[in-house]
DNA sequence: CTGGTGACGTCTT
DNA sequence: GAAGACGCCACCA
């Protein structure tokens, strides 16, 4: 059976370890799409119910969460990446010492 | 097959 | 900086 863009999206997102975080465009290139970036955001969208997955450690490129200030879904991924230890400059931007996790940087 | 829809990124004002 | 335009194309109806 071949994976589909969304299950090698899925894969992807699981194995990023607690207390780091991933932008879209990072998780894009690292299968080998840089320009997917939008569809990683797409993938986890699309997420069934009963796939668990860490989803709150994908951030978008500046470093912020991406989605619309002070909406529900803004304020439990923000708690979620909190209660991991994952600190917020005053700006709302994640912390530069656990952005931009990679594979092979563990 | 066709078109609408985007948890984005980059470039241009 | 900010704001807007535009490219990207997998998924679903």
């Amino acid at each position: 059976m071949i994976k589909t863009w969304n299950q090698r999206v899925w894969e992807l997102v699981r194995g990023i370890p607690r207390g780091r975080v991933a932008s879209y465009g990072q998780l894009a290139s690292m299968l080998g799409q840089p320009r997917k970036a939008r569809h990683v955001g797409y993938a986890l969208h699309q997420t069934p119910e009963e796939l668990i997955l860490p989803w709150h450690r994908v951030i978008n490129g500046r470093g912020k969460i991406s989605f619309p200030d002070y909406t529900q879904q803004y304020l439990l991924q923000k708690a979620m990446l909190e209660a991991e230890e994952i600190s917020f400059q005053s700006d709302d931007r994640i912390d530069l010492k656990v952005y931009g996790w990679h594979p092979s940087n563990q």
